[in-house]
RNA sequence: GGGGGUGUAGCCCAAUCGGCAGAGGCAGGGCGCUUAAACCGCCUGCAGUGAGGGUUCGAAUCCCUCCACCCCCA
């Protein structure tokens, strides 16, 4: 364990003797389940299929508890469903291009490749001794030239489609390292994260993926699917749909007569209802107009914020806590514009806080009804007009230095705008388009907030884009059958933050396949995120020759049924994974009908320690191995399960390891109670007494227990109810307990906890019965014993317990309520005063109320 | 700035439909076993649910205001 002294494995210096030889057991099943092929299932199995999936790994290393907490669920759910008779696909791979390992191919030397290879066995030998078991068959890595044949194929399917086109965008760049630097390599303060150097934008040629063509499905999608609300609701508000008008506000002076052209500023608003109360406009810094409307008196004003806007992330340009320099992040044109409502001009700004990528890099500024034309306004002594009616008291209330209140953006009744005066805002906003509409001056449009997908990457170690640049040609796909399009191996990595391919000659210069004369190849490579948008496809068939996956095979398998991931995963890859559903539908290459991959998803919480979340780059790791060694893995996924909710987030403390080391003890007793046998044999043959009945009650209501907290993901409570049930058992067993009725007990225990501690229950399982624990069907509750035979009544006076009597579960409420006010510490409280009124809860509560 | 989550015993957590605040574990204490200790077995405190208000016969649970921490977005 990194940097906290706290040790690997648990503090006790000696390790805690174990019933059994846990390393032992634990290796024999992991290599039985291997050689088996246990859970290696194909598309002909004629049992139901059920597709489960944990997000597959970006390849750093050993495994960290993060991916034991992810794995342990993932592989209960394997494991529980193929007890529930179903054909569990479960099958395993490793996100494996990346930066970090082209960081430390400049920082040591060695490929990408071999570096990366090396992390993925480490992983999968981590991976396998926790007990998790897949199809290994199947195995995807993402810079396996097979997988990069067909995310080519992919992409040139798009490109055919238009689903893959090639535009200029600004880009972060770095003057520093000459590269293109994604968002998170720039630092919080617009520097570059490796040089120091201020980051600027520069428009660039990038290929995109035009996921917005599919915004209105993925918007509607999200309805039908059984995912986390928050995260449906991220998945709403990153596509970001509004309504609204687009339209002409006319430069003053340049109406069209006189000899000069038409000039007219287009802007986008969702609040036509507010356009009475337009007091000035505003174009981003990068709107193409600006040199248009830019006077020369106004000019080195106007450039000067231009620079400043080229410097700044769009985060920093929209960020509220930057209004107060509001004053110097916008500028006066010079130029007017006129308001097609009032005919009255108003002056045109440039200012950062508009971004030319949303609507239509202008805006109509209402301050009265925007926070944030509010703010302008202020700073640069413009007029408000309210053209929405405040709720009483708001200016009164004042804003925070005193002022009147601020911008009112809620509901009332219109003020200030003629003929919609007096209307609520939703009608009035239906009034002012289709008074625009009828005007010709405008129409409404819907604005999304999600932007095609830019997936170059100036990098290396990633899938090559397949194209060439023909000087007579232009852009021409490599054709399909010279397909992978790889990366040469004999590059050398600077840490330039420069792609070797893009100085690599014998990979720059080719030849067009189309006129055979000389071309040059794109050295870009495709986002990460290309490859794990479909890799869950490429899993239900990675066999069919001459296609990514069969689409007759996929159908079978998919959806995925259950998908299992971080919660960082929320939006990005999720939305992307999403759009190439649809996509690869629409190309053929995926079942048409297929349009959503995920139907479950489940975010698990992550792992803390000292209030941070662990991960690599905090170095606070705490690796499994050293638990392996001791306490095992069963133990270890025990107590994952065992700590708190799936959901929620755990933190990792001094005390952990003394909760670890109470699950290994717990399985301890379990192993002593399950081997070698039963407790000692009753020879009575006559009927059971009433402790064996209990105890066989007691069986039953843990199987129901546990079978329902399996299904609402309540394993911390499975795990305490057969805890409580153990020590329930102990006592029986160890004494006068009947053999038949200790050996259902212990068969019942080993089967619930066999999906969550696999090693243990398989090989108590054996020894008892010779047979696989994990391929017996999932245990089932008889009806007959759920039934209680009696129940204790609550009797309340005033809402506070006074009695407590045991009644038949059927008991009426005349029966509940003659025997709550029979009862003699009712009576003796209520000292001879009449009920005023009696709430009967039969069988469970009588509350008197006097 | 917006959205979401969490807050129960010394600690991690239960309480599934508004009905007995405690299932389970950790740590602590006691007893048994032991030459002794560990292991093992048994027994056992300790909170009134972040604060305040409301609804209700009855609130950890529903509503409102606020506080603290965490996550996401801007």
């Amino acid at each position: 364990m990194a940097g906290k002294g706290r040790g690997p494995g648990p503090v006790r210096s000696t390790p805690m003797a174990r019933a059994y030889d846990v390393r032992a057991v634990e290796r024999k099943w992991q290599r039985r389940w291997s050689d088996e092929g246990t859970y290696e299932v194909d598309a002909d199995d004629p049992r139901p299929p059920w597709y489960v999936l944990t997000m597959y790994p970006y390849p750093s290393g050993p495994a960290h508890m993060g991916h034991v907490r992810n794995y342990t669920f993932g592989d209960l759910l394997v494991r529980h469903r193929t007890m529930l008779g179903h054909a569990v696909l479960s099958p395993f791979g490793f996100d494996s291009f990346g930066l970090p390992a082209e960081n430390a191919a400049i920082r040591t030397g060695t490929h990408p490749r071999s570096f990366t290879d090396a992390r993925i066995e480490e992983l999968k030998e981590s991976i396998t001794s926790l007990g998790a078991v897949y199809d290994w068959r199947r195995e995807i890595r993402s810079h396996d030239p097979e997988y990069i044949k067909w995310n080519q194929v992919i992409f040139e399917r798009f490109l055919e489609a238009g689903l893959a086109y090639r535009a200029t965008a600004p880009v972060n760049w770095c003057p520093g390292c000459q590269t293109v630097l994604a968002n998170e390599q720039v630092l919080a303060d617009g520097t570059c994260e490796r040089s120091g150097d201020v980051v600027v934008k520069r428009d660039l040629e990038q290929w995109f993926l035009r996921i917005t063509a599919y915004a209105d499905e993925l918007l509607a999608g999200l309805d039908d699917l059984e995912w986390p609300e928050r995260v449906k609701t991220m998945q709403r508000n990153w596509i970001g749909r509004s309504e609204g008008v687009e339209f002409d506000l006319v430069v003053e002076g340049r109406d069209g007569s006189h000899g000069r052209p038409r000039l007219a500023l287009r802007v986008f608003t969702t609040r036509p209802d507010t356009s009475f109360g337009m007091t000035y406009a505003v174009v981003a810094p990068e709107h193409p107009m600006v040199d248009e409307l830019t006077t020369a008196e106004h000019r080195p004003a106007v450039d000067a914020l231009r620079a400043r806007a080229a410097a700044a992330s769009d985060v920093e340009r929209l960020s509220e806590s930057g209004a107060a320099g509001l004053g110097k992040r916008g500028a006066f044109t010079g130029s007017s514009v006129v308001n097609p409502f009032t005919g009255r001009p108003v002056p045109v700004f440039v200012a950062d806080y508009v971004l030319m990528g949303y609507g239509t890099g202008a805006i109509m500024a209402v301050p009265a009804e925007d926070t944030r034309d509010w703010e302008f306004a202020r700073a640069h002594g413009l007029p408000v007009v309210r053209t929405v009616q405040p709720p009483e008291g708001w200016d009164e209330h004042g804003g925070p230095d005193g002022g009147p209140g601020g911008a009112w953006t809620g509901d009332g009744a219109k003020i200030n705008s003629d003929w919609l005066d007096g209307l609520d805002i939703p009608t009035a906003k239906e009034r002012a388009a289709a008074w625009l509409d009828e005007q010709g001056l405008g129409t409404r449009t819907v604005n999304y907030r999600l932007r095609d997908w830019l997936v170059s990457r100036q990098r290396f170690w990633g899938c090559p884009i397949p194209v060439v640049y023909c000087e007579r040609d232009g852009i021409v796909p490599v054709p399909e059958a010279e397909l992978p399009v790889l990366a040469p191996d004999d590059v050398e990595f600077r840490p330039t933050g420069e792609s070797p391919l893009a100085t690599h000659q014998g990979f720059l210069h080719t030849t067009c396949p189309r006129c055979d004369g000389p071309a040059r190849r794109e050295t870009d490579t495709m986002d990460t995120f290309v490859d794990s948008s479909w890799y869950f496809l490429r899993f239900t068939d990675p066999w069919t020759p001459g296609m990514p996956f069969d689409p007759e095979v996929a159908r079978h398998w998919m959806p995925v049924d259950q998908y299992i991931g971080g919660i960082e995963h929320a939006i990005l890859h999720l939305l992307y994974a999403r759009f190439f559903t649809k996509a690869l539908g629409d190309v053929g290459l995926a079942p048409a009908g297929l349009r959503e991959p995920f139907a479950r998803l489940f975010t698990q919480g992550m792992i803390r320690m000292d209030g941070k979340k662990m991960s690599k780059s905090k170095g606070n790791l705490v690796a499994p191995s050293g638990y392996l060694e001791t306490v095992g893995a069963d133990a270890l996924r025990l107590f994952h399960l065992f700590v708190g909710p799936p959901a929620d987030d755990v933190d990792w403390t001094d005390q952990t390891d003394s909760v670890i080391e109470g699950c290994a003890r717990f399985l301890d007793r379990v192993w002593r109670l399950s081997v070698p046998a039963d407790g000692p044999a009753s020879t009575a043959s006559d009927a059971l007494a009433p402790e064996d009945l209990a105890v066989r009650r007691a069986v039953h209501r843990l199987i129901d227990k546990v079978t329902r907290d399996y299904e609402r993901w309540s394993y911390n409570t499975a795990v305490a109810a057969c805890m409580e049930f153990v020590n329930l058992l102990h006592p029986y067993a160890r004494s006068d307990g009947r053999h038949e009725v200790v050996g259902e007990a212990v068969d019942t225990l080993l089967l619930l906890l066999a999906p969550m501690t696999p090693h243990l229950a398989a090989e108590a399982w054996e020894r008892r019965h010779g047979d696989h624990v994990h391929a017996r069907g999932w245990p089932v509750a008889d009806p007959a014993l759920l039934i209680e035979e009696t129940v204790t009544m609550v009797v309340q006076v005033n809402g506070k317990v006074r009695d407590r009597i045991e009644v038949p579960p059927e008991v009426d409420e005349g029966e509940a309520e003659r025997l709550a006010l029979a009862s003699a510490a009712v009576i003796g409280v209520l000292n001879g005063v009449a009920p005023e009124r009696v709430v009967v809860r039969p069988p469970r509560l009588v509350n008197i109320v006097v």
